[in-house]
DNA sequence: AATGAATGAGCCTTCATTCAT
DNA sequence: GATGAATGAAGGCTCATTCAT
């Protein structure tokens, strides 16, 4: 156990100094951003001495590329996406990402790393060719083979423009909740539940495809039948 | 205007320096964020003394407000959105209402300006209010009132669901133009122009609303007729 | 009058900042060594905030050089050299030479400068070419224009060495001043005035040149007949 | 020796680790200066833990005397100064002394020992006193002996001073190099090697005493014959 | 109205050192 | 005997801000 191998840690008693470090690196930058946030501060939440983040990662920098690197391993296993057996009818596959995907946007538990991954995401910089290379881009092409077999016709970039659609509809209640939430109040947007969006985009998008009846025709139920 | 805002500020006689202020302030914090602009940077550009920031705006933090309120003056004069016709039909409403909002967001212009209100929005803080009730807001109950008049019998979530679908598919051409880039290069998406994109997010939502033949269906044209 | 001029001095009320940071590094720098002092100890005895040597100097490094500038321009005015009239013979200029070196070796006011640019030519770094082109130099040329109209068939490398048996003997009470009264105690060594040392160095060097009876012959009174 | 004096390091054997970091000390303080070298730097050139100063010498300060009685100790075994027969004349005496001194000066081989141990008596602080007592100082007493037999009756000061002016002359080559050579160009001051900085030290200091002919009287041969 | 020298808090990093193993 | 992770003081420097002019 790591544990039992530490040797004078001197506040918590968590997994070790650099684990913890990585917790508090993925909070701090999550919430004030890379220039925001301070290693001091970081290294205090941490119970790590002050010079832990040099020791450990070289610098603040390479603290925030490892902690976008936890942040995705811990947030986005897109391995465990639920491969669906290979049989399974595009449509079928195409609710199942949706799924997926609003779920993980939705999941209360990883919202530190979400929001340090929709953080480099929306400015790339130090660290935004691993998280692309490792965690975006395997979902971006899963999504586009779908479409593909869905749309055999379509021309190319409206493909993407489809995909992105798709995309963009999920990654909105990531990217613009605050904001929402001032518009139209936190109550009305919380009630845009993990369920309640899975249905609402699996039916718009499947409507938009031709694959289920538009939204508004039968009350609900539009995720499954 | 802004003029009447000023705390303590002198008379604003044209590209004056209050002016300059504004201007590389909002450069500045567009692309490198309140935490990575300086100060000194900004006066540097605006061919301002140093202590101009605080003189004029108070402080830094002044400045960034004064930034974001002029970027969205500048950027977004929701008000010469082509109000439409009383009697026009809802559907052409928001055929209008998505071009102008890609319009909007494709627009190479005004890149600045809206650069620093994406990053407001994406992590709304000191001036999130401000761009929310003089920005934001008008559109989005402008939208809603259209969704309403097309989908009279839908529930409060649904349409609020609806309504994001719509905003979340153009918003992600701003939000997520970089990383898409990343993932896609930098030709593909630059193929997806404004035209293409308000036929194709138009197509998108009208089908999945009952309104307009799915997208693959018929090869194009799904925008204008 | 700069006395005049500051606007709001905290400690100190000698000459500007500036001035006396440039003192202050002078000071520091000559009895620590560029690493050994430091920026925060080098502003308090200015009576300056910590952030003056950045703001007047660009870094510790830059007050380095301008430290070292500075002490060659207080403790070594080369050009009140009293020049010697035309006319005058060699050996004079030899006389004058040497006895204006010594004196400047043994001034004991401009002692901190001294050091400083003594520190600086035994381990020559970032101040060594300002020193050396405007400092050194010069007087090294001028010596060796006297020794080469005193001894016109030398061979180069033997004049050069001449020249070096000259500035060896004066330059040593100068760098091997506390060595020397480790081993020889500093009363012994005090006894060796400017006086002294000029007359003793004065006839060595002339009695080595077949200039002067050689150390030993007659009791004193070697450096003027 | 050095082995006696250790206060409670481990047994010494062979180029073990306490070696190996006194060789690597001796070289980065040799270079660098006691606060320009890093214990870290030094532990890693030696291969040794980093905690390896610490353990074996206690402490930075520990390593830097020890490093510096290790240079004497290797640089500069007086001892061997090859003690010239009973009665050896004075005179060859001094020559002796003198080729001895200048030999050393110049010894590439010995750089870096000598070179740390010119730093520390540049500026004596830490080592000093074994530098001075153990290297130093014996010879200064075998020139000042070999002076007196030469002017039994110069007065102390004066004798004092014609040491000084003897030792004065060979340490310039040691301490004034790199300045030299950016006065005077590094071929011209290299083409003063030990042979003729010794023909030339031992002329121009017995002409001195007028126990040679001048300086510039007879083209060369002023050190053997 | 506008300046810029000066401020002091706070930044990230590096240092020699320690201590449980 | 030797290790290396962890320490905490101190390093140089940058920041937004102030104030006398």
């Amino acid at each position: 156990m790591a544990r039992t191998r530490r040797p004078a840690a001197p506040a918590a008693d968590g997994p070790d100094a650099r684990g913890r470090l990585l917790e508090a690196g993925q909070a701090a930058f999550a919430d004030r951003g890379f220039d925001g946030a301070t290693v001091r501060d970081i290294c205090r939440r941490a119970g790590v001495n002050i010079a832990g983040v040099t020791y450990h990662f070289g610098g603040k920098e390479g603290l925030y590329v490892e902690a976008v690197k936890h942040a995705h391993t811990c947030a986005a296993r897109m391995n465990d996406f639920p491969a669906p057996p290979p049989g399974t009818p595009p449509v079928e596959k195409l609710r199942v990402f949706i799924r997926e995907m609003v779920a993980r946007m939705h999941a209360p538990a990883s919202t530190t790393a979400m929001k340090l991954m929709m953080r480099e995401m929306a400015d790339p910089g130090r660290a935004a060719g691993v998280v692309v290379d490792e965690f975006i881009r395997p979902v971006a092409f899963a999504l586009r083979g779908i479409l593909r077999e869905l749309l055999p016709g379509l021309d190319e970039p409206r493909l993407l423009a489809t995909g992105f659609s798709v995309i963009g509809q999920i990654l909105f209640y990531r990217q613009n909740r605050p904001v929402s939430e001032l518009i139209f109040g936190k109550a009305a947007v919380d009630a845009l539940d993990a369920g309640l969006v899975t249905d609402h985009v699996t039916r718009f998008t499947l409507a938009a495809l031709g694959l289920a009846e538009p939204v508004g025709s039968s009350p609900r139920r539009g995720g499954t039948a």
